[in-house]
DNA sequence: TTTCATTTCTGTAACTGTTACAATAATTAT
DNA sequence: ATAATTATTGTAACAGTTACAGAAATGAAA
């Protein structure tokens, strides 16, 4: 596991080939660090609350920066906001529709049988599951 | 292959416990016929373009509805908007990030290999694919 | 049928998330 | 140091969605 701070991040970034601005390092690194699947208005609110100067097109601008470089994957999990994911590697989600809360969840999707792709080049998987939590599971019964 | 029709789309939301308005069974009708995932505006102008005298906010409750009374499907395969589909079961869908085009694709997804779900429950599982489709890809080839 | 209560639909306006754009600031190369 | 490029900011526009109040349609009861 490496570490996580500011000359990490700065070279993964050029590494990425795109230059280490002190925007995209604050946003990487807390994509990096807190992973809780955030919308571009919940970077900006978390991070300007510690350190003001950031303006919210710069996240929108740096988040698609992030993008092209692949360091930073999109989530389409609600229909009217964006989400935003710093793991890259194949994984699923679910979203608790009680909560709200989006839950990584690890998913071998090899396993999927897909019919009718032929000749569909694929670049992307994304395997969203929705339903309840425990957490909320447990709420609803406690109140019957 | 049922019939589709105004008499058998107005029996089918009758049976889902709602009243088989004229708005919903055009809505409806529309999604069971094209089955093209068409966003909310995409309704409203397909259907107003023959039959003016459908709001636009009307297009949104009758979509609510018929989400409630499980005869349509929200799709969120873009982040900024939602779509539609009169499809219940299980099937994924592969969107074009060239051309844009959603296609449905069968997926048995009882093959996925889950983890870290355990309380969890669920009750809709969705796939989607992302990458260029075979029209898209032809094309590519000859520009070169 | 007439009346009443309820549901559905409409139009406007607000709201939220995102993007466009021009101006400023910072960085890199010369 | 200077110029050219790139990054960031703030404002304003834009798109998709939702809230809300009034009008219309529907269903039930008399």
């Amino acid at each position: 596991m490496k570490e996580i701070n500011n000359n990490t991040i700065a070279e993964e970034l050029r590494e990425a080939g795109v230059r280490a601005s002190s925007a995209r390092v604050m946003i990487l690194k807390y994509l990096l660090k807190e992973r809780n699947h955030p919308t571009a208005d919940r970077i900006y609110t978390d991070i300007t609350e510690h350190l003001p100067g950031l303006s919210r097109t710069s996240v929108y601008n740096t988040l698609a920066t992030l993008q092209d470089a692949k360091l930073v994957r999109p989530l389409t999990i609600d229909g009217t906001e964006m989400r935003y994911d710093a793991t890259v590697e194949d994984h699923g989600h679910f979203k608790c529709e009680s909560c709200g809360k989006v839950y990584d969840i690890s998913a071998d999707m090899n396993g999927i049988k897909v019919s009718g792709i032929r000749g569909f080049r694929i670049s992307q998987r994304d395997l969203i599951l929705r339903g309840t939590c425990p957490h909320c599971a447990r709420k609803q019964l406690d109140m019957q």
